[in-house]
RNA sequence: GCCCAGGUAGCUCAGUUGGUAGAGCAGCGGACUGAAAAUCCGCGUGUCGGUGGUUCAAAUCCGCCCCUGGGCA
């Protein structure tokens, strides 16, 4: 018998946390994280991950469970998840995956490729060649030995380059070769259904400068501090959240707090619209509802209604 | 009321001797198969304040009107 889940998701500040609380209160759910930054225990300000309000309320999973050292992937988070809608089946409660990373929920929803774990050795010595050959030398080294990779990667796109020549380096075989032929489909035992947040633009981004500002007000600049105390390497996940390199050069005198707040609140809006341009183009389950409104809105009775009904009617059906 | 200086993209501005306009910032569109809050690719988005005139042709020249600064009364 497959087990409903629903994936609560949209772009930043479109107010998924605040949603899924909610629904997780009026079903019986247990919140699990799909937000690749509110994994880290380190940062709990700068990426509004939900406050001791909501923790009592309502059961949360993945917030804040891995040291800002560590550096979690769209595999591992998958892992996680799968792990953590196994037990709120066995405890009875609806799984509500809530988060804005595209990747790791499509990780989720529709499968991954099952590849090992690249070694650290192998990413540091891959780094040092790249800043040896650069972006088209490096490029050019990993279409001599992988052209099927090679070719459908632009040389400057250096994440995505490292990642095949790391792979191969891994594995030995290429890793579009890999994925073409190990590709994994969805869990056969899991039913999604999704709620996308999608408001306005300027509405969204309204809601972003406020919750920026507001970080602020609630000690981001400490978490920082916090965060910069522990010396870890500048290429870690951690240190390229929003709001974080904005606000370490506040720190490190280079600009004034109003400047790096400005800055920190376009780097958010950049954000939310590559979030909002993959949630466009990638389905997220057979059924969404796309809800268009207001950020602010979704405490109304209406829109309630609306989204209980879409949840009846898709998920629970059978279950209850 | 009079005298200056301005009204050109969302903002700040440029625009040669008249040939229906271009920079920066902001923004917009797109890609995405294990760092994804990452990493990349693409795109000027315009009643040149309004209106009448001169001209083959006006953001550019002339008249009138409106608006915004500054100055003088």
């Amino acid at each position: 018998m497959t087990q409903p889940v629903l994936v609560v998701a949209g772009p930043t500040a479109s107010g998924k946390s605040g949603l899924a609380l909610a629904l997780a209160e009026r079903f019986g759910g247990v919140v699990i994280n799909a937000d690749s930054m509110q994994v880290y225990r380190e940062l709990a300000v700068l990426t509004a991950r939900p406050g001791p309000d909501a923790l009592a309320r309502v059961p949360h999973r993945l917030y804040g469970v891995l040291a800002a050292e560590t550096a979690c992937s769209a595999g591992r988070w998958r892992e996680l998840a799968l792990g953590e809608i196994a037990e709120a089946r066995a405890a009875g409660r609806l799984a509500i995956v809530t988060g804005g990373s595209g990747l790791y929920l499509q990780a989720l929803v529709a499968g991954m490729t099952p590849l090992p774990e690249v070694p650290r050795e192998v990413r540091e010595e891959t780094g040092a060649l790249y800043a040896k050959l650069g972006a088209e030398g490096f490029h050019a080294a990993l279409a001599a030995r992988d052209p099927l990779t090679a070719r459908r990667l632009r040389p400057r796109d250096r994440q995505r380059v490292m990642r095949a020549w790391e792979m191969l380096e891994t594995t030995g075989r290429s890793l579009a070769a890999l994925q073409r032929d190990l590709g994994q489909g969805p869990p056969a035992d899991l039913a999604f259904a999704a709620i996308l947040l999608d408001p306005p633009r300027s509405e969204l981004y309204a809601a972003i400068d406020r919750r920026l500002a507001a970080m602020i007000a609630a000690g981001a600049v400490a978490e920082v501090t916090a965060l910069l105390a522990l010396g870890l390497e500048p290429r870690l996940p951690v240190m390229k959240a929003v709001g974080v390199p904005e606000l370490a050069a506040f720190l490190r005198g280079e600009v004034a707090l109003a400047e790096a707040v400005r800055r920190a609140q376009q780097a958010s809006r950049r954000l939310a619209k590559r979030q909002v341009t993959w949630f466009r183009h990638h389905r997220l389950a057979p059924q969404v509802l796309a809800v268009t409104d207001a950020p602010d809105a979704q405490y109304s009775e209406s829109f309630r209604e609306r989204i209980f009904n879409f949840i009846r009617q898709t998920l629970l059906t059978e279950i209850k």
